[in-house]
DNA sequence: GGTCTGACTAAAT
DNA sequence: GATTTAGCCAGAC
């Protein structure tokens, strides 16, 4: 179990219609670095992941351009009810989820 | 095996 | 308050 699956499990485990963080995700997976999360989440594609659903600290939407189109990663959150505005989540306080919020570690 | 790079972030200028 | 610096550590070369 690599340190990637877990940052992939944690991913999947986001509700629909929240966003989380790179740095929420490192942090609760104690990884070190929020560049790690980015990182692993490069593989994301290759594993059945909802990616779209982590953004950076801002609330940007940084990772559309790792997508086929920068427009997929847009459009899917907006498909959850997330408003998107020049590549930012708008109310991105309302819909930001920690992992411990669910797990509860 | 040293160096560079990166879907990042916090602290210091 | 915008910009730069430093820390982070796993791959690619």
């Amino acid at each position: 179990m690599s340190y990637i699956e877990d940052v992939l499990d944690v991913t999947r485990l986001i509700p629909k219609g929240r966003v989380t963080t790179y740095g929420a995700i490192a942090d609760f997976l104690t990884l070190g670095s929020a560049r790690m999360v980015g990182w692993a989440l490069r593989n994301a594609d290759t594993h059945d992941v909802p990616a779209h659903r982590v953004v950076n600290r801002k609330g940007e939407l940084s990772g559309r351009n790792m997508f086929s189109t920068p427009f997929i990663m847009q459009e899917k959150l907006e498909a959850e009810k997330i408003n998107i505005k020049e590549n930012k989540i708008i109310n991105f306080d309302a819909v930001f989820w920690h992992p411990s919020e669910t797990l509860k570690q």
